[in-house]
DNA sequence: ACTTAAATGATATGGGCGTACCATGACGGG
DNA sequence: CCCGTCATGGTACGCCCATATCATTTAAGT
């Protein structure tokens, strides 16, 4: 046998110099030509490790995906079993809000793939929404745990939930787009969460 | 003199091709060849009323930005001098959500122009954050007939309209990406209505 | 050391794009 | 009536892209 490579290092190479390219010029720029050139490699080899472009875009998303639900994950563990649910959602809303420069860009290459999932290109699932779903469900989570659990409130809780799923997103949209900075859409984010929870106890 | 033509006609008639071109595949689709095809024409009309890539795809954004704010004007005037601010609030919130298919294409290609502003283009002005500005300013003014005006209550007024404001663009997106229906982002509006202005008084 | 398949490079091909250029039809003013 | 100019069509050029094909290097197993 010749000599071996681990494709994973190689895709992984791959996909990082893809999300470089995606976070400086959109999807579009995110050609072969230039991803290989960002990642210091022939624009074969891209091909060699992808095959087309549509499994290429969708390796590039499924790497970002992956890390965004890593880092979400482990904030979560990081609060322990019974965790303050104030804590909770301030927690996993600041995950997954572009505070940082990772983030940022992590949050730029998501709002790239929904934006052109948006635009008929049936080429990106849905899976862009996963996180937004496990958001809802965590949230939910957190916010029973602060209520009376009667049957005639969860339908309220469910709806909390997502109003707090919904307001992370475009908090994370105004900050992309400069609208907010990074500290006041902290300061929004707790606002949030007080309201949800209650000023008072929780 | 020739045959004249009424330039205005002749744009409107361009942009309108453009916005279904752009609904249907994104702006990526949005070639010349593509919306001259959509529009009945030949390409070179449209470059003749456009000139340059760039001022065609300027001129369609202005279309969409223009007739976004121009429902919002009339809704707005429609309420009259004192509207309740509980009806106030609902109804600007709904004349910008994408609850008709009018409103969702011009949301989609809103979204689009968004999106290649995020990544880098300089060719899209920052024109597109003016709604939501706008529809701060016009929620805070809203929310403070509704509460003491005393100068301690004027940062958390700014804060709640800021966070509707957040809220409604949070909902376009999640209407448009399909994690919400229409009726639910209309439910989670009044509830966010309520939660603001208080679910008593308003 | 020789074989053999994996890993990589170089280059060609066909298509779509924006743009520039040339040609021509239409029509109102002289 | 006819001319100059607006309006329109056709087309060619150059670029970049995704993809395919051919060629070459590399090193593990025998």
């Amino acid at each position: 046998m010749p000599r071996l490579v681990d494709h994973e290092v190689r895709r992984r190479q791959i996909t990082d110099a893809a999300r470089r390219v995606i976070v400086r010029g959109g999807l579009d720029a995110a050609t072969f030509q230039a991803v290989a050139a960002e990642a210091g490699m022939s624009v074969r080899l891209v091909q060699y490790y992808f095959g087309t472009k549509k499994e290429f875009l969708l390796g590039t998303l499924d790497s970002v995906v992956h890390a965004m639900a890593a880092r979400f994950t482990v904030e979560l563990e990081g609060l322990g079993a019974e965790p303050e649910p104030r804590v909770a959602l301030r927690t996993i809303g600041r995950a997954l809000l572009p505070l940082d420069d990772i983030r940022r860009d992590e949050a730029k290459v998501l709002a790239a793939y929904q934006a052109a999932r948006l635009s008929g290109s049936q080429s990106v699932p849905a899976e862009t929404l996963d996180p937004a779903a496990l958001l809802v469900r965590t949230a939910a989570e957190h916010i029973r745990r602060v209520r009376d659990d009667g049957p005639d409130t969860r339908a309220a809780t469910e709806l909390d939930a997502e109003l707090f799923t919904v307001l992370v997103a475009g908090l994370s949209q105004s900050v992309l787009s400069g609208f907010h900075s990074t500290e006041r859409a902290a300061e929004l984010l707790d606002h949030t969460v007080d309201r949800v929870l209650g000023s008072g106890g929780g």
